[in-house]
RNA sequence: GGCCUCGUAGCUCAGAGGAUAGAGCAACCGCCUCCUAAGCGGUAGGUCAUAGGUUCGACUCCUAUCGGGGCCGCCA
């Protein structure tokens, strides 16, 4: 049940009847049609543009619309009141009733409450972290990794098919680096000194691998050339590495449906297999690119390459595929990987990269365009930098020193639950300020805790029912402004769910339960002055079950929302 | 130089083209013999960076400018 979609169903049907009748043209579209919560209460229970937007295409005043269409509205049971306002607006007043109805459905859905259909039947594919099996996942990641893994949650709540898929860049020259920096490990592992030259990997991870090299090879590769070393030590490491990233990720509760190795697409012959396709829509040729523009990098010299013409998808200019030695460049693959997803059938794709990888975003779009000839859509999130802090101090890191800060030293300071909070009351391309002190602060500064305490009080008060022995009702008492203020609050979740989701923004769940919570708080106060407000009434099992209802679906409403956004809804805070 | 992104209260940030732009923090004033005060109510705080444009209507879309950040052939 979405009341907002219901009423403008009923606004909808409603023109329709006025063009039946010849009060309107028959050549208008609906689609600019919206029905939302009016910013100020005082307007009503929610608000229709229909009048506004209809007004130009059908030749009327608005408020001659609006009030040919309130006079209808108005004799439907569901609507109250339908008054017009300021340049057109038309504010309606629901029966009361419905708040009622509201409760009952939020009770009785359960888990399901703002379930949609939105997402019926359409497969989507959610690519996140895809960091290089190098190392540990830094905070950089994490980020990325609760963004992503929050926005398919919430996509496959609003209906969505959803894929959560992470590519592994084990195909390139930085397992290359990483095979050489295990290696030093495994000399090291053995007595000899390791040589970390400048370029290999230096932290303390890989030790353990160098052990356990020793473990399998004992001192065999010890004197033996590179070249026959390296494909064992890389795929050994990569695996290794892959290991650590995927503890990483169950720290976090992430969870992967689909590990996508970058190698196994030379394996297969996938690339070739995607240039083909390229080059058979002839946007594959040979050339020389233009030096960039401003500052030219000082060993700059024209050079002709095999390039894709990805400016014929909307890129600004044309890209290398291939390197002047004749190796596929790191975008080849990348094709040849997004060209399997467009083929494994996805309907929509969404990639989450770093705002580093911000320069990649066009060519990507002009790659999947072009291999899917449009059918497909890439929408690319960039997720910000992270700014550390300790209590209020800017908290420096340094690869070189060794100091960067990984998901784990995060999770283990903070938990997985504020971690993945915190993180997400920030628009993803908005840069982040995270606090390790104040995020943990238990406090109403914190807004986890304060979702987590209403959350808490609920169960609480739950709790103290249960001992009633009453029978629970979906038939909620709701007299007072606060408890309908809740009400309203719990009918917008279906609505927000679709927004968010439509929109790919997880972070509107984490406000929306914000502003719940709130509302919330509000009541519960409010029953310090006025007692028949509170939720338990001793002696008076059914006075408790009437006025129980209400909390308890808010309740329901955390704790789903708390579930797409992964954070665990707490039962008790003491 | 080009492209991307951001610019909203002192600070941190919300804001599907809608009405008088909203929260939290900080400041000030109040509320616990009462379901969890980790909470609530109130006061104060604004040229939505700037200038144009699009339209019934722009914080939102377009153009230009200013400012912060990111990226910019054969690294990933």
């Amino acid at each position: 049940m979405n009341i907002f979609a219901d009423i403008r169903t009923t606004i909808i049907e409603t023109l329709n009847a006025m063009v039946a009748e010849g009060a309107l043209p028959g050549d208008l579209s609906w689609g600019n049609v919206a029905v939302e919560p009016p910013r100020d209460p005082a307007h009503g229970d929610m608000a229709t543009n229909a009048a506004m937007v209809l007004a130009k295409p059908a030749g009327k005043p608005p408020r001659v619309i609006a009030e040919a269409l309130a006079e209808r509205l108005a004799a439907d049971p569901a609507i109250a009141s339908a008054e017009v306002a300021g340049p057109g607006f038309l504010n309606l007043r629901l029966d009361p009733r419905i708040w009622h109805d509201v409760v009952a459905e939020v009770i009785d859905a359960g888990r399901t409450y703002g379930h949609s259909g939105m997402g019926a039947g359409v497969r989507v594919n959610v690519e996140y972290v895809s960091a290089n099996p190098t190392g540990p996942l830094h905070v950089g990641h994490t980020r990325g990794a609760v963004f992503g893994d929050a926005l398919a949650s919430l996509l496959a709540f609003a209906g969505y098919e959803v894929t959560r898929e992470y590519y592994i860049n084990d195909g390139g020259a930085q397992v290359d680096v990483l095979a050489r920096s295990a290696f030093e490990r495994y000399r090291e592992a053995n007595g000899l000194s390791p040589e970390i030259a400048e370029g290999l990997y230096p932290g303390d991870y890989l030790i353990p691998i160098g052990e356990a090299l020793k473990e399998k090879y004992g001192r065999d590769l010890l004197d033996k050339p590179e070249a026959e070393w390296l494909t064992q030590v890389r795929d050994f490491a990569t695996e290794a590495m892959m290991g650590l990233i995927r503890e990483d990720l169950a720290l976090l509760g992430v969870k992967m449906d689909h590990f996508f190795s970058e190698k196994s697409l030379y394996d297969t012959g996938l690339i070739e297999d995607a240039i083909k396709e390229l080059d058979k829509k002839d946007l594959i040729y040979r050339g020389t690119l233009e030096p960039p523009k401003g500052k030219v990098p000082e060993d700059w010299e024209p050079r002709e390459q095999t390039l894709f013409r990805s400016t014929a998808h909307g890129d600004d200019v044309d890209r290398p595929i291939k390197k002047s030695d004749g190796a596929w460049t790191y975008f080849a693959p990348d094709i040849a990987y997004h060209w399997d997803k467009v083929k494994r059938g996805f309907d929509e794709l969404i990639d989450i990269f770093g705002a580093d990888h911000g320069g990649y975003v066009k060519r990507m779009n002009a790659a999947v365009s072009a291999l899917s000839d449009g059918r497909v859509p890439l929408d690319i999130k960039l997720t910000q930098l992270v700014k550390l802090y300790k209590n209020g101090e800017p908290f420096k890191m340094s690869k070189r020193a060794g100091t960067f800060v990984t998901l784990r030293d995060v999770v283990d300071q903070v938990g997985p639950d504020v971690t993945r909070f915190v993180m997400l009351t920030r628009k993803n391309d908005a840069p982040l300020d995270f606090d390790f002190d104040k995020s943990v602060e238990q406090s109403k500064d914190n807004p986890v805790f304060y979702v987590q305490y209403a959350h808490a009080r609920i169960r609480s008060v739950m709790r103290k029912a249960e001992e009633m022995h009453l029978d629970w009702s979906d038939n909620a008492s709701l007299e007072d402004e606060a408890e309908i203020a809740v009400a309203k609050k719990l009918a917008e979740w279906p609505r927000l769910v679709e927004i968010a989701a439509r929109n790919h923004e997880p972070h509107r769940v984490a406000f929306y339960l914000y502003d719940l919570a709130s509302e919330f708080h509000a009541l519960w106060n409010k029953g310090n002055e006025k007692p028949e407000l509170r939720f338990l009434h001793e002696g008076d099992p059914r006075a408790t079950a009437a006025k129980i209802a209400l909390p308890r679906a808010v309740a329901v409403v955390i704790s789903n929302g708390l579930g797409i956004l992964g954070v665990t809804p707490v039962e008790e805070m003491r």
